[in-house]
DNA sequence: GTCTATATGTTGATAGAC
DNA sequence: GTCTATCAACATATAGAC
């Protein structure tokens, strides 16, 4: 493909995630994408067969991205609270980093036209699966609390993810203190540890 | 309002609150909504103004419902972890018993036109202020670690809140079952405690 | 590769009869 | 309060010139 048509084409998936993020998916007409990538309508259509494909590729392409790097993290450690907060860490900076495109993931699963929803949500699915292996290595090694493997990925996913709502390049907080901040939350919870609690006078009772 | 026109009123806005949940906002047709009503699409307009305005009522309504009761909590109870234990049950309770609405309230914000966006969105700002409020006393009084009271707002809503993502009443597990879970994760995180496994003979992880 | 022109369908909303 | 009929606008997608 050479460079110009290339160019082209990432520019209209470009002002696809833009809109797509900013309006949503059936509330964002093409021609506006067209007009943000500068050409009209119609010329989307040498480069895209539909509106779809471009949905589809957006999730495809990101949905492989976290796959990969989760995949690569339970490849090159061994160590259950290491790999947890690589997976924290990762999973936060690939939502800060592709914002848009991972806030489109997270709302426009309806938007999926039957033909490509399995194959979306198979790649999401994907995702929960290496994230409760990891979980449940843990647990087994007694690095982590035994509980409900499942609703532990759903509740973790679900705070991670949603970092891509309300995150700011330019607000109070950095991705990496962002990062530091829900370790200790998933990791450690909101309580003060026990053995804080329990050397005091009192309020020992509270722990359960 | 008579008993008759008040039943329509509701029909009406209980296939809103389907097809919104199912399809999302723009790609529900009044048509469809009607239909499911039991009506013609002209005919709505006599109990609503506008499909935006049903958009609105679906949300203002719950949103007040979720703010009245942790206001309440706040209210009766004193104790922060108590405080705490009741704020994430009754958030659980709430999104699993009215599960289609609040999945709407959670995306579908951007379809507010932007004459009605500010005052919903004050709406969910007086929530996240109250539990804020809950999560600051709680750590000025030393029951929580001290961290970020506004990330930790924003994990725990986003965790809990995405519940009526997967919930199912005939599910693997009770509406109760998974306030269980949620709350030990959210007050202990994880990890083992170190005290609980030291003061156990084996397996403090089969607390459970 | 991009354009203009247009096909084809659907949408939210209104008018006015009953 | 509900209907039928219809409007005006907008959508995605296609045809064919350049």
């Amino acid at each position: 493909m050479r460079p110009e048509s290339r160019s082209m084409r990432d520019s209209i998936l470009a002002a696809a995630v833009q809109l797509f993020a900013q309006y949503g998916y059936h509330a964002a007409p093409l021609r506006d994408i067209a007009r943000i990538a500068g050409i009209q309508a119609a010329s989307i259509y040498h480069h895209y067969p539909s509106k779809q494909a471009l949905l589809v590729e957006i999730m495809e392409t990101h949905m492989q991205r976290l796959n990969t790097s989760l995949e690569y993290i339970l490849k090159e450690t061994d160590d259950p609270l290491q790999r947890l907060h690589d997976a924290i860490a990762n999973h936060i900076r690939l939502h800060t980093t592709y914002k848009a495109e991972f806030f489109i993931i997270d709302t426009e699963m309806r938007a999926l036209e039957e033909e490509h929803r399995p194959y979306i949500l198979g790649l999401r699915d994907k995702y929960e699966a290496l994230l409760q292996e990891l979980l449940l290595d843990g647990m087994e090694r007694d690095v982590f609390r035994r509980s409900d493997v499942k609703i532990a990925s759903y509740a973790m996913i679900a705070m991670c993810t949603e970092v891509a709502t309300w995150f700011r390049p330019d607000g109070r907080l950095s991705v990496q203190q962002v990062i530091t901040i829900y370790r200790q939350f998933i990791t450690e919870g909101l309580l003060h540890t026990p053995e804080v609690v329990a050397h005091m006078p009192d309020g020992a009772g509270h722990l359960l």
